[in-house]
DNA sequence: GCAATCACG
DNA sequence: ACGTACGTGATTGCT
């Protein structure tokens, strides 16, 4: 309901902060700057701006120092926390956001903020009758400001909650007017600012005073009508209330001179707040934006306005001429435009500001196809492999690869969520948008205009992966000059994208595409027997629980254990929203009820057959053959992961997981060869931390987890019980893991003491990984980052968080990384080994990797003599302080090997 | 879209 | 005093 009188909005932008600060998580920039006031203190104020639209916009803040309050009392505000330097820290950058949508700063040295912004709504009320004045802030205080033409905006609970109060809603929520707000705190005080009160008096007795003698002048000139202790705690403290009085008053005098016109809401300058935004990366924020009107951005790319460029787009008359144009390029950049699961065009650039669109015909494929696949033409592009596989299906065997800009990205900050448009903007400051189209109505004509827009995005994706290449490829080069200078690494961070990321993406398409044989039978017959047995699982589960209810509801699940059956509770971990049911809480109630039993199986069973049994199938190909997809550029190790489906996590710890792991099998007259390391991730911790205990007992060929157990428990080898070998090996886990006495006494189910006990016996004893562990802490809290041997990077920057937990969390990362890390390198650079062993033979294919383990699909009768092979290449990626070993197996089934 | 759970290394 | 091993992806239930 907008009507016609103007409206401004008063900001009280500390209150705002402090709200925001405590509301959300303390996250950062990129860089690391923190920033969770800032982000919560714009989002504020573009909600504002969206709800209210207002007329006037002008933010309060509070100055450094003392104000008018402290001289009357010293210990005004005392309690307050000091040391919230991370809170003040950000308030600069806030002021940078105000200023970026002009709005002007009101602010004097002795007063609040309230103080001011009580001072300019008394001004307006007084001078402009027809303003309406929306006060926003994050506290109650000014609620004593508001009035018939004044109310109070403010955030409750987080940020996105929030309540306007008038009048009525003021008497609503307290009983009282705004004018007795401040009799009200004059009586309760206000812990907060650390305002006293009348010491006794809450808020119930206060409201009830003031409800029968409206004022705190009221309240004592009555004061012998009031009986019993409340009269007395008044009296006692009469003083000090009319003192609480003074400090909760807001002052309307403040010698502020507010000048209505200079606080229109301009129009902003939009590109400021862009470029201010994603430097501290607020991408979420540029997109609510209020939209700029004047703007009228079409599909054409304004280049410093010097021309007003349009990408081309081929057709059959001007095809040889663009083609002419780029042909003699040493490198090009490649986007594609996928509709309907098929390539349907494809964009080229070859230099800045410059890219053809070839929508897909046999004819322009055929045109191109000697260019793409000309190894001696650089191919840039992000996402690469996907555009490899594209062009595959089209027979196009794509050359030359050299430049991913996805994976320059990856490698630089690895674990970060990638998006192609925020990499633009955070690299080049430019805002694109790759927005889908919206999916129209079904048109058997093709619209003209659409397919320009669409050719346009295209053309815009080649361009910029090209001009992303000059600023990745500048910071890779940065870091690395400075990996070569430090010389604590093999490699750098250049070696890593140039000889290991790059190479292994054409090997991971090849893969993707090989693919690998399901035997769909064995799947459905096991399918049809699980659905069977859940059947029989599931009515006695009812039965035994008495009713009915949904098994795989956690939060039903819970109340039937729990209530309905009545399990003891005292052991079991809560989740938030109640009892958890995790396996390990269940296994806790093993023995109570014979229920538990048979809800582990129904789970297990429906976790086999819901994820895998049903799933998989659906995704074979027209030979049976399934396809993954390597994501290259996830995972904040360096590790692949694997999607649709993950062909990582197929079950083998269970016979049925066994069983199931028979269904991939090699193609007819082939044999699969597994070849995996054996405790490489240990072997990177001996060669990392340079123990020597651990590096001796590899070379020995030791079972490293016996002789683990003999030296912590100061045994000899042969006195090691098998169980003391199984705390062992949990224990070195607990090392690669960043161990915590906590998580080791849950993993090996002892007490957190013992576990202590154990993890101090280990560190005595292997005082080369303790040094390891303390000397990698420091290390990240320095630099704020970790690397492998080989200079793959990580960054850190939450290890010097105030937040304990938070840079815990970042010191377990850091241990980690150095290790998985390693392992994730080695094994890359294994496949890229065995890769260029194995690649002009058509009978050879690697069809897996996971994690620590290689999978080849090859010829029966070269099976054995490829197994040899590929285990002296792994064996000898790279030469470290300890010995790699590799087991090899060949089977006709992955369950076989 | 998130939480809980569970599959793997 | 704090919650807790590291790294992933898929499914289901529920808001």
């Amino acid at each position: 309901m907008k009507n016609n009188k103007k409206k401004l909005i008063l900001i009280d932008g500390n209150a705002i902060i402090h709200r925001a600060y405590h509301a959300l998580p303390p996250f950062t920039t990129k860089k690391g700057e923190l920033v969770n006031a800032v982000y919560g203190f714009a989002s504020t104020l573009l909600s504002v701006i969206a709800e209210f639209e207002p007329d006037y916009v002008v933010a309060s803040f509070d100055l450094a120092g003392k104000t008018f309050r402290h001289e009357k009392f010293e210990e005004y505000k005392a309690t307050r926390v000091k040391g919230d330097d991370e809170l003040y820290a950000q308030i600069p950058r806030v002021k940078e956001v105000v200023r970026a949508f002009n709005i002007p700063i009101f602010e004097k040295a002795g007063f609040e903020a309230d103080d001011v912004i009580g001072t300019i709504a008394k001004q307006i009320k007084q001078n402009e009758a027809r303003i309406e004045t929306i006060i926003v802030t994050g506290d109650m205080d000014t609620l004593q400001l508001v009035n018939d033409t004044t109310s109070v905006y403010t955030m409750r609970r987080g940020l996105s909650d929030s309540l306007m109060y008038d009048k009525e809603k003021v008497f609503a929520r307290y009983g009282l007017n705004p004018d007795q707000i401040i009799d009200y705190k004059a009586l309760r005080g206000d812990p907060s600012d650390n305002i006293p009160g009348v010491k006794g008096i809450g808020e119930k007795t206060a409201v009830t005073l003031l409800q029968k003698y409206l004022t705190l002048d009221g309240v004592y000139e009555n004061i012998e009508e009031i009986k019993g202790a409340v009269k007395d705690k008044l009296v006692r403290d009469k003083a000090q209330a009319y003192l609480s009085k003074d400090l909760a008053t807001i002052a309307l005098d403040a010698p502020v001179e507010f000048e209505l016109e200079k606080s229109v809401l301009k129009d902003f300058n939009r590109e400021t707040i862009v470029k201010l935004f994603s430097e501290l990366n607020f991408y979420s924020l540029i997109k609510r934006l209020p939209q700029d009107e004047n703007s009228t951005e079409d599909e054409t790319t304004k280049t410093n306005g010097v021309v007003d460029f349009r990408y081309a787009i081929a057709d059959e008359k001007n095809v040889d001429e663009l083609i002419a144009e780029f042909s003699q390029a040493s490198e090009i950049s490649l986007a594609t435009e996928f509709a309907q699961e098929k390539l349907s065009g494809i964009a080229i650039s070859w230099k800045t500001g410059r890219a053809t669109f070839f929508p897909d015909s046999a004819q322009f494929l055929k045109k191109l196809k000697p260019i793409l696949e000309n190894s001696e033409i650089k191919k840039i592009g992000y996402d690469l492999k996907m555009i490899y596989k594209q062009l595959f299906h089209e027979s196009i065997l794509l050359g030359g690869i050299s430049f991913d800009a996805m994976l320059a990205a990856y490698v630089l900050n690895p674990g970060e969520k990638l998006d192609f448009a925020k990499l633009i903007f955070s690299e080049l400051g430019e805002e694109i948008s790759f927005e889908k189209k919206k999916q129209g109505q079904l048109s058997l004509v093709a619209d003209p205009e659409e397919e320009k827009i669409a050719a346009n995005t295209i053309c815009q994706k080649a361009d910029y992966a090209f001009k992303l290449k000059l600023a990745l490829e500048k910071k890779i080069s940065e870091i690395s000059e400075q990996q070569t200078k430090d010389a604590l690494t093999d490699g750098t961070l250049a070696t890593i994208f140039t000889q290991m990321e790059m190479p292994l993406l054409e090997i991971l398409a090849k893969m993707e595409l090989t693919g690998v044989e399901l035997n769909t039978v064995i799947f459905q017959g096991i399918s049809e027997k699980i659905t069977a047995t859940l059947k029989n699982l599931e009515s006695s589960i009812y039965e035994m629980a008495g009713k009915e209810f949904n098994i795989n509801s956690p939060s039903q699940l819970s109340e039937i254990l729990f209530v309905t059956i009545g399990l003891p509770t005292a052991d079991i971990k809560k989740t938030k929203k109640g009892l958890s049911t995790a396996s390990a809480e269940l296994e806790k109630l093993r023995d109570s009820h014979k229920i538990i039993e048979k809800i582990e199986e129904y789970r297990e069973l429906f976790k086999l057959k819901t994820t895998y049994l049903d799933a998989i199938p659906k995704l074979v190909d027209a030979n049976s053959r399934i396809h993954t997809t390597f994501n290259q550029a996830v995972a904040a190790t360096g590790r692949l992961s694997s999607t649709e489906p993950n062909l990582q996590n197929i079950p083998i710890k269970t016979d049925l997981g066994q069983l199931l792991r028979t269904a991939f099998v090699a193609k007819e007259g082939y044999k699969l060869v597994s070849a995996d390391y054996s405790q490489i991730d240990l072997r990177c911790v001996a060669h990392v931390s340079n123990d020597k205990k651990l590096i001796a007992a590899f070379h020995a060929g030791a079972d490293i987890h016996k002789m683990t157990a003999a030296e912590i428990n100061k045994v000899t080898l042969s006195q090691v019980t098998e169980k003391m070998r199984s705390s062992a090996k949990a224990l070195s886990f607990g090392v690669i893991y960043g161990i915590s006495s906590f998580g080791f006494s849950q993993s090996a189910g002892i007490s957190r003491q013992d576990a202590q006990r154990f993890i101090d016996a280990y560190m005595d004893n292997f005082s080369g990984v303790a040094s390891y562990m303390k000397e990698t802490r420091e290390f990240a809290r320095t630099n704020g980052y970790v690397q492998t041997l080989f200079g793959r990077r990580r960054n850190l920057h939450e290890i010097n968080s105030p937040n304990f937990q938070v840079a815990a969390g970042a010191e377990r990362m850091a241990i980690n990384m150095p290790i998985q890390g390693l392992t994730a390198d080695i094994v890359k650079l294994a496949m890229i080994n065995s890769y260029a062993a194995f690649c002009d033979d058509e009978d050879i294919r690697m069809i897996l990797q996971i994690h620590d383990e290689i999978i080849l699909e090859v010829k029966e009768e070269k099976a054995q003599q490829t197994a040899d092979r590929l285990k002296t290449i792994m064996e000898n990626v790279h030469p470290l302080r300890v010995p790699l070993i590799v087991d090899v197996k060949i089977g006709d089934n992955w369950g076989e090997i």
